[in-house]
DNA sequence: TGCCAATAGTTAGCTGCGCTAACTAAAATA
DNA sequence: TATTTTAGTTAGCGCAGCTAACTATTGGCA
C-alpha cells in the first residue's frame, strides 16, 4: 500500500492486476449464483467437484482426490463419506497395499453426476446461448487460459 | 446417464454446456487455490469481497450490500458485524429511518482491502504477467462476459 | 388517532466445508 | 526386527451459507 498513485495515468497500477481483480470477483459471485441451484440435489459444489473426478479419473486413492481438489486429506476423506452414504461412490481397497483405498463412482453416481450437473450449470448455459457468435468465440478463447491461471 | 453417447459426433451434446461445464470447474479450482493465501490476513473471500463493495460503492445499507453479495441480509449482517469488530467497517444510522443502517469503510478498511487484495490476487497477476500478448487479449476479452454469466 | 401491515435488521440454530493435530494401520527401510 | 514413512481417519475448531422467528420502526388507512 501508500502507493496509491495520487494521479499517474492509469490510477490502478498494473492491467495484469485489474485483470486478476475482476477474475477474482467474478469467480466469487458465478459460484454464489450457482450454489443456489444445486441444493435440492443434495449435491454441493464440493462434492458434485469430486464426484466428477471420480466419474471421469476412473478409480482414484483419497490422496490423489485430496489433490487434484485442492484439499488436504481430511476434508476429501468426509467429502467422500457423504458421497458414499449417498450411494454415490463406493471405496474399493487395494489388493496389494492395505493402506491404499480407491474410490470409485457406482451407477447411481454417474447419474446423479449428469443431473445435478445439469441442473447447477443449466442456468449458465442457458446464458451463454444467448451470446453472440463473436462474443462465445471470445470466451471459448479464454477458457484454457482461465484453467492454467485455476492451476489446472 | 446412459447416453453416453457411445460414437456420435460430439460425444457431449452441446458446446454450450461444454463451456458452461468448463467455466464452472475453473471457477472453483480458482478460488480454492486463491483461498489459502487471504487466512493470514483475516480476510476471508466474503469479508474481502463485501469490504469491496462498501469501500467502491460508498455507505450502503445492509439490504442493498446482501443483494450485491447475492447472499441472504442475516449472512450480510453476520458478515459485517465481524468486519466492524475488526475496525475495518462502521455502522450509521439514518437520520430519518431509524430503521436502516449504512456501513461505509474506516481508513484501516480501505487501506487493508488494498493490501488483503494484494496479497490475494498477487499469484494470480503473476501467472498473468507470463502470458503472451495474444493470451492476455484473449483473457481480457473473455472478462466481461465471464462477469456477465456472473450476474453482473 | 390508533391499529395493522410492511420493511430493515438481528438473533438463534442448523448444515456443510475448510483446516490442523493426533491417531491407527500398513509398508518400506535400516 | 525396530524404526520411519505413508495412507487414511477421527476429533475438534472456525467461517459462511441458510431458514425461522424475533424486534423495531415506518407508513397506510379506517
Amino acid at each position: 500500500m501508500t502507493h496509491r498513485q495520487a494521479s499517474g495515468r492509469s490510477r490502478r497500477r498494473d492491467p495484469a492486476d485489474v485483470l486478476a481483480d475482476r477474475l477474482h470477483a467474478a469467480a466469487i459471485h458465478l459460484l454464489r449464483r450457482l450454489r443456489r441451484e444445486d441444493d435440492a440435489a443434495g449435491l454441493s459444489a464440493p462434492r458434485l467437484s469430486a464426484l466428477s473426478v471420480v466419474v471421469f479419473g476412473g478409480p482414484i486413492t483419497i490422496g490423489a482426490l485430496a489433490a487434484a481438489e485442492q484439499v488436504r486429506a481430511p476434508t476429501m476423506s468426509r467429502l467422500v463419506a457423504a458421497l458414499e452414504a449417498q450411494g454415490l461412490v463406493r471405496r474399493v481397497p487395494d489388493r496389494t497395499d492395505h493402506r491404499i483405498v480407491r474410490v470409485e463412482a457406482t451407477t447411481l453416481g454417474r447419474a446423479l453426476l449428469q443431473a445435478g450437473r445439469r441442473r447447477r450449470v443449466d442456468v449458465l448455459t442457458a446464458d451463454i446461448r444467448k451470446l453472440s457468435a463473436a462474443e462465445r468465440r471470445a470466451l471459448t478463447a479464454a477458457i484454457p487460459l482461465f484453467e492454467r491461471l485455476a492451476g489446472r
